[in-house]
RNA sequence: GCGCGCGUAGCUCAGUUGGUUAGAGCAUACGGUUUACAUCCGUAGGGUCAGAGGUUCGAAUCCUCUCGCGCGCACCA
């Protein structure tokens, strides 16, 4: 007789946006600002608008997601925000992008009005995703860098700092990007391997003699201020004092200084104004003068000496100045290289250093305070501070914050033409817009001068920095309200620590003289393979977080991300999401198998844990001891490791092992006591339970339909937000409400500790024989005997029922280890 | 060049303050499964814990050195 079954099937995809809503109705994410609980408070990072989302804002959102669904199980007010970062370069470059336009080009007003209608497009995407993971987040807490309030809040502090001196105006050597024409903070800068090509070129000494000079900017000629050689060089002691003629006739001095090294090209260097931070150094030191040759947007000026690349950008400069150079016979040699140059990392751009005048927040002078800060946050993984250190240690610039673009917040100022005055408005007319102010009025100082308004806007990670005060500030703080400073803690990825962790501190340091957070969650990135990172540039490859969600479901998504240990850098590996997707069903069947057997289960059937059977305390404790252990680990933020332990756990000790012994007492028939069979039904409901809490941090869409589940007369399974054969025992709304499972006595005594473990040492001896004689597990065997000590037997004795049943013996009894086998009869030594 | 991290089964990784015979998942081989399981269960094979030296009764774990990989910083004429 064929059956085929009609199989019941979870359909994640559906029911995920089901729980989802229900979550969202229900506010079950909510912060509550009048709860007594103790609190957790997340300063969760501001995604850049900078993109399409990938596949690493899926890794580390789901990292602190994690942490935060935890804590809120383990008692915790838990605050977890969500923020955009809507504004600065990253924004200007992707609506640029988008929209074919040059911000440059528009009148100020229309490119922020397209900049906010692109991010606002991009905002909703980021939202819906971080929405169909199933992100606990508190969408009433969402705010926006670019919002008035971020605003008022960023030149409020702004005009703070600069009125405890901590913010200054300076005309000075600058980073400066070309492309982008801004000034740029040294966090900004990073390396990047470039050919390139060493030129020797020669100069004229006084004599007619030669020198010759190795360099890869040959472009700089024009802007040569003097030669320098190593003070120790004998080749070139005896031009040093004198001067040289550079192929394009400018006479310069020869210098030494101990900077210079005799072992790269020809141990002589040209220094010009200015080719790298050198030049910055040798002009101040010996008192140089400068000569500018290159403009803000990286073209150079009209020379005299050669016209011919006037308005040139750098490159086409380069091929001009090499071509005239090597006509003149004043290249003597060219050796391509490869070497790092330190670019723009939003455009690759090379750095240029131009004199500017800029805005700048002391952070040198602040050195040692900033890493005593470090030393009183707890970092997770603990080498993190390391990076931390290294880099507040190495700063060489004090924090430029003025950036000459568009989409930003303005800086409040006007400085006056006379007396060179700041006027910084009354904070209660923030946010403004200098360059908008309709009306000017004369200096207050001077009353003669005009104030000229600023046109620079802040550097984005001016208002960044400022997220815990954003967060402590909140108008949804309720009774709170600025009392959530410092936050518990902020989890972020390793590449942002030398910009958001080091400016967020130097703004603690000079707002609130504190630490912003206890803890920082510093999370790694995610790989496609080996080598190949994911990150704004690549855009994360074929690998589309939406796509994933879609073809794997949310729950198997996040299950995978969980696998890698925190701030280790992981690979995507489909089949992490395979395994997530075969615990989802697992838990799904197991609970399908308990809910059929428990249809008439009250909580009250026991009085007292202690009446249970043995192997039920057992389970039951193994499921709070399990939770300890997971406990200890998200409280590291071992994420990892508390899933290995649910693993651990629930797939061994609970599907394997119990569910098999428990089926005995689950199917028996009237010979068996309705208080054996109680036990069981306890044992199930608890176990289960707590395996569903424990997991659901990691997965809260099964978990919830799992909570809510009833077995219906059709005999399958029906989840509805309003009922559950759970949740209507449990009293709560959802699964994520209810309380972590805790170890409430020793329930479980030593010697059936002992018991439990011979007893499974026993069925895998059994299933060993079983396999080996090619039996199936449910086979018959008609006596089995099992021999050893006396001691054994009696740490056996509790299970003996139970024991018989899953080996599927017709009868089980016990010899001692000494006597004789008896003949045709399974014999097993235990 | 300096700093940090890593190197454990074919692959991806666990391995808590040094302590029985180094674990898991996947993959492989064999077998079994339909009274939860788009399966699932069982069994087996598979490791010089990168290498060398040291400390110790005992080292994957601590120390030193070497090699390889990754990252950060510096160099960047």
């Amino acid at each position: 007789m064929e059956r085929e079954k009609t199989k019941e099937i979870y359909n994640a995809q559906e029911r995920e946006g089901y729980w989802q809503k229900f979550w969202e109705r229900e506010g079950i994410n909510e912060f509550d600002p009048e709860s007594s609980r103790q609190l957790f408070t997340i300063d969760t990072p501001p995604p850049t608008i900078s993109g399409a989302l990938h596949l690493g804002h899926v890794f580390s959102y789901t990292q602190a997601e994690v942490i935060a669904r935890y804590r809120r199980l383990a008692g915790f007010n838990v605050r977890y925000p969500m923020g955009f970062d809507n504004n600065g370069l990253p924004t200007e470059r992707l609506v640029e992008k988008e929209k074919k336009i040059k911000g440059r080009a528009l009148p100020l007003a229309e490119f922020v009005r397209v900049c906010l209608e692109v991010t606002d497009l991009y905002k909703e995407q980021y939202k819906n995703l971080w929405k169909s993971l199933g992100l606990s987040i508190d969408w009433r807490l969402e705010y926006s860098s670019i919002s008035r309030e971020a605003q008022r809040l960023a030149q409020t502090v702004f005009k703070e700092l600069f009125e405890k001196g901590a913010i200054y105006q300076k005309e000075a050597i600058a980073l400066y990007c070309p492309t982008c024409s801004t000034s740029v903070a040294q966090a900004e800068v990073e390396d990047n391997e470039e050919t390139s090509v060493f030129y020797d070129i020669a100069f004229t000494g006084v004599d007619g003699d030669e020198l010759i000079i190795s360099t890869t900017r040959p472009e700089l000629l024009p802007a040569c201020e003097a030669v320098f050689v190593h003070p120790d060089d004998e080749r070139y002691a005896m031009m040093v004092g004198k001067t040289v003629t550079t192929p394009l006739q400018r006479t310069v001095p020869i210098l030494v200084d101990d900077k210079v090294s005799m072992e790269k090209g020809t141990g002589a260097v040209m220094c010009c104004t200015y080719g790298d931070e050198t030049d910055v150094y040798w002009v101040r030191k010996h008192n140089l003068p400068e000569r500018i040759i290159l403009t803000l947007n990286g073209k150079f000026i009209h020379l005299e000496e050669i016209p011919e690349i006037s308005s040139k950008s750098i490159r086409e400069a380069r091929n001009i100045i090499v071509a005239l150079l090597r006509e003149r016979g004043a290249i003597k040699k060219e050796q391509q290289i490869c070497h790092a140059v330190g670019v723009h990392e939003r455009c690759d751009t090379p750095i240029e250093f131009l004199p500017t005048k800029q805005w700048f927040v002391k952070i040198l002078e602040k050195k040692d305070d900033l890493i005593r800060a470090g030393e009183r946050i707890q970092w997770y993984p603990s080498y993190m501070r390391k990076r931390y250190e290294e880099w507040v240690s190495g700063l060489k610039w004090d924090w430029c914050i003025s950036r000459e673009r568009f989409f930003g917040v303005p800086i409040p100022v006007f400085v006056c033409d006379s007396c060179e005055y700041v006027y910084i408005p009354d904070e209660t007319v923030f946010p403004i817009d200098p360059k908008l102010e309709a009306e000017i009025s004369a200096c207050p100082k001077c009353g003669k001068g005009g104030l000229i308004p600023e046109k620079s806007v802040l550097d984005t990670w001016f208002t960044s920095s400022l997220t815990p005060d954003i967060n402590n500030t909140s108008p949804m703080n309720g009774k709170l309200a600025g009392k959530l400073y410092p936050m518990s803690m902020r989890p972020q990825g390793h590449d942002i620590i030398r910009t958001w962790v080091v400016y967020s501190i130097v703004m603690g340091l000079y707002r609130h003289q504190d630490i912003p957070w206890h803890e920082l969650m510093i999370s790694g990135h995610i790989l496609l393979q080996k080598g190949e990172k994911i990150s704004k540039k690549t855009g994360g490859g074929a690998v589309k977080p939406e796509e994933l969600i879609r073809t794997h479901s949310a729950d198997a998504i996040r299950y995978a991300m969980y696998g890698a240990s925190l701030g280790r850098d992981a690979f995507y590996e489909e089949q992490e999401v395979k395994k997530g997707k075969k615990l989802i069903v697992k838990l799904y069947n197991a609970g399908k198998l308990i809910l059929s057997n428990l249809q008439d289960f009250e909580t009250d059937s026991i009085r007292s844990e202690s009446e249970l059977e043995a192997i039920d305390r057992w389970i039951i404790a193994r499921s709070r001891a399990t939770a300890t252990e997971m406990a200890r680990a998200f409280e590291h933020y071992e994420y990892s490791r508390a899933r290995l332990a649910f693993e651990d756990f629930f797939w061994r000790d609970f599907c394997d092992n119990y569910l098999e012994i428990v089926k005995g007492r689950l199917w028996s028939d009237e010979s068996l006591s309705n208080a054996q069979r109680a036990s069981a039904h306890y044992a199930l409901y608890h176990a289960y339970l707590n395996a569903l809490t424990m997991i659901s941090p990691f997965i809260p869409h099964i978990t919830e339909e799992m909570y809510h589940a009833e077995f219906s007369d059709g005999g399958v399974i029906v989840s509805r937000t309003d009922s559950g054969f759970f949740a209507t025992r449990e009293g709560q709304k959802s699964i994520h409400c209810i309380s972590w499972p805790v170890v409430k006595a020793d329930i479980l005594t030593e010697n059936e500790a002992r018991g439990v473990e011979l007893m499974l040492a026993t069925i895998a001896e059994i299933r060993k024989y079983k396999s080996i004689q090619h039996m199936t597990m449910g086979a018959r065997l008609s006596s089995v005997i099992l021999k050893g000590k006396t001691e054994q037997r009696n740490l056996l004795h509790p299970f003996w029922n139970d024991l018989t049943f899953v080996i599927r013996a017709e009868v089980l009894s016990f010899q001692d280890e000494n006597s004789i086998d008896v003949p045709d009869t399974l014999t097993i030594r235990i």
